[in-house]
DNA sequence: GGACGATATACTGTATACAGTATAAAAACA
DNA sequence: TGTTTTTATACTGTATACAGTATATCGTCC
């Protein structure tokens, strides 16, 4: 039990600055984390029943990905998006899916796209359910998988920091989700796309979802 | 003397995390701390002059940009790229500069460009007095204002970050520093095209100076 | 002599205490 | 009454102390 027992970390070894970054991640998205809202680390600590240090390894973290500001000596602020930075950060995203397209279909073989149905299934079953933080999770999972086929980490590593950044805005956008039945339809085809491995077909629908991405939040902005 | 002395942070308020930061970086670069290398906090702090936590919070930070790593209970490693790893990240490079270009050319005005001749002139000073590590950031300051130009900030981060993330390796590359004077020539150009508004002309001599890029930092993977 | 287990050491993870700084409130002055 | 100075308060920035965990060393048993 040597070689494959200790390659990945085994138990649940998560240092708790690490929780506590999920935890925030998940508060801004869903809104308990206003834009533009002031954290004081003694109150969310208390709050969190953690102590300052770990939460302040955790806004760091957060100040990294661009989801909160930090203004010296006075403290930490949730990040306020501006119409034109989500306009410019789904245009990129955009752009970096479409790189990833034509590798993902050079890359993918069955066990992925297995793996990617298996992912498209619980996330209907998420929503189906009405449990929509991780219904969000998944679907961000899904367009983060198809990027991992590019096998591209510098690629995987941008997408996905801008999707983090940009999760809140598109969590609200699907508030209506009108668009919802459509947006699974398109999935659908991106798995399609890659099993025919027709590379431009793949990248036509992954432009085309964001594009009903930016219609569904333009709105929100 | 209030509204425009105090709208900047006036003095050096710089926290002592950030100012860490900035000096592991360059210690990074420079190959002080070499790609592989533990660290220990409390070593490396009292190296410093630093108690151990700004300078986990340094490494947090540093951790966020893939430039150490951070393994649970078992402290900081610097990062270590694989060729591959380089080979993509530049690919990325170029993608971004080539979306960047067209923005470029549509927003800089003649100040911008001035600017830009400034970078570049400081740039050739520092590498005349063989200042190696200011020619270096220099360098890449001039990169990240051509990028700047596009007044997009998602990719503008995206970039910055995949940029710091190979400064390190393409510091090495310039050691033996050949292929130098066709760099500065390429400066030259990129000025000169942003000058005429020539988008293709800035795509094309940026795609060819990350090709050089390439080449150069190639052997040292 | 080699392998396994116990103990010791060293380093990370977290909490807390103290110092420095900014903002808010109050008081003094015009 | 409006403005400026002073004082108080609250929060961040940093250091340090303590607890938990991994690794190394040594001893013991087969």
């Amino acid at each position: 039990m040597t070689t494959s027992a200790n390659r990945r970390p085994p138990i649940a070894r998560n240092k708790l600055a690490e929780q506590v970054v999920e935890r925030l991640r998940d508060m801004i998205t869903e809104g308990h984390l206003a834009p533009g809202e002031r954290i004081v680390e003694g109150d969310l600590g208390e709050q969190l029943g953690v102590s300052r240090t770990p939460l302040r390894e955790a806004l760091r973290s957060l100040a990294a990905e661009e989801l909160v500001e930090l203004t010296p000596s006075r403290g930490a602020y949730v990040r306020r998006f501006t119409p034109k930075e989500v306009a410019d950060a789904l245009d990129l995203i955009a752009l970096l899916e479409a790189k990833a397209a034509p590798l993902a279909v050079a890359n993918a073989n069955p066990e992925d796209i297995a793996q990617l149905r298996l992912l498209h299934d619980a996330m209907m079953a998420y929503y189906g359910k009405g449990e929509r933080l991780q219904y969000f999770k998944l679907n961000q999972a899904f367009h983060s998988a198809i990027v991992g086929l590019s096998r591209n980490m510098a690629l995987i590593q941008c997408h996905t920091r801008l999707q983090s950044g940009q999760k809140r805005i598109r969590y609200v956008g699907h508030e209506g989700a009108d668009g919802w039945s459509g947006a699974a339809a398109e999935h659908e085809e991106m798995i399609a796309a890659l099993e025919a491995r027709d590379e431009h077909a793949l990248a036509e629908v992954l432009r085309r979802h964001m594009a009903h991405t930016w219609d569904r939040v333009r709105e929100f902005t």
